[in-house]
DNA sequence: AACTTTGTCAACCGCAGGCAG
DNA sequence: CCTGCCTGCGGTTGACAAAGT
């Protein structure tokens, strides 16, 4: 069957971006929009291929990029995630509004996964992470398995932020309770919001997927949405409602789940995580019932 | 000052999945 | 259902800068 080639390599330019075909992709798509990203560079008159411009703007170009360096509420999030999706740059990209997914895998190979390899645990930790881990939930009922799944992704995410906090404190980059480094973050943003689902009356949730397909809204989910909205510091402060609103239904992904379980089989916990957070249990499953 | 090593990050490459015809 | 195209993703590379010798 064979592919064509994403562009011509023949005189299409390569490497570094200059800054006058930055003004040129900037000023094509401001008053064009991207459409075809094949066709662009040429009506805007660039020889580029246009995956080259696509990531370009995506990377650089955007208006709603955020520059500087990581804060630690955006290193904690990135660990916590990281610890739930394993290397789904894309994902956890959804959770930093401004940041790119090159960015954040960047931040992560540069900086995060060396203070994490650098503890006497990494070998540990790989272990845990370890995709060859077997699932073997089969047998076991639709929201037991979600439960299961969820729990395993949690302790692996508990046993990177244990290590990032003993790092931490023994570098004394900042001040962490050992024991309660993990709740704290637990406690916040996306645990919070664990929490406030958990002390609902029990109801359920269409997943956010679905909700693409059906758009009929789980009025709990609604307020979930809100309140998980609500526990964001800043992360919605400088973007617009249009851009938040392509950011909303991550935060609803995030809501949708529980804890609380003492089964520790271990599971592939980056892409059932990500399944798990992104198409939670519908109305079957009685999860949220305590 | 010159050279080497290390770190950072923008950009590229190839693959997979979605979608239209 | 099949085929081909397009987009998006994750891994990797390479250019450049900073730090070290």
């Amino acid at each position: 069957m064979g592919r064509a080639p994403c562009c011509d390599k023949d005189g299409v330019k390569r490497g570094a971006w200059s800054p006058e075909e930055d003004q040129l992709l900037v000023h094509y798509i401001n008053n064009h929009g991207h459409g075809s990203w094949r066709t662009l560079p040429k009506h805007a008159g660039l020889l580029r291929c246009g995956k080259s411009c696509r990531l370009r703007w995506i990377n650089y170009l955007r208006p709603d990029i955020k520059r500087g360096p990581f804060s630690p509420e955006e290193e904690d999030t990135i660990i916590q995630l990281h610890g739930m999706l394993g290397n789904k740059w894309a994902a956890i990209a959804l959770k930093l509004p401004g940041r790119t997914d090159n960015e954040i895998k960047n931040f992560w190979n540069t900086h995060l996964k060396k203070r994490l390899l650098s503890s006497p645990h990494s070998s540990w930790v790989h272990k845990l992470s370890s995709k060859a881990e077997p699932i073997n939930v089969k047998s076991e009922s639709s929201s037991t398995r979600h439960m299961v799944q969820w729990e395993s992704a949690r302790v692996e995410a508990e046993a990177r932020l244990s290590m990032e906090s003993s790092l931490l404190n023994s570098s004394s980059v900042r001040k962490t309770d050992d024991s309660d480094y993990f709740l704290r973050l637990w406690n916040s943003e996306i645990g919070e919001s664990f929490q406030k689902i958990k002390g609902k009356d029990g109801g359920v949730c269409q997943s956010p997927v679905s909700q693409k397909s059906t758009p009929t809204k789980c009025g709990s989910s609604s307020d979930i949405t809100e309140q998980a909205k609500n526990t964001r510091t800043s992360a919605f402060a400088n973007i617009t409602p249009e851009q938040e609103d392509s950011y909303r239904p991550n935060v609803d992904d995030m809501v949708g789940s529980s804890d609380s379980l003492t089964s520790y089989d271990l599971i592939d916990s980056s892409d059932t995580a990500l399944e798990l957070l992104l198409d939670f249990p519908d109305g079957d499953d009685d999860v949220f019932q305590y």
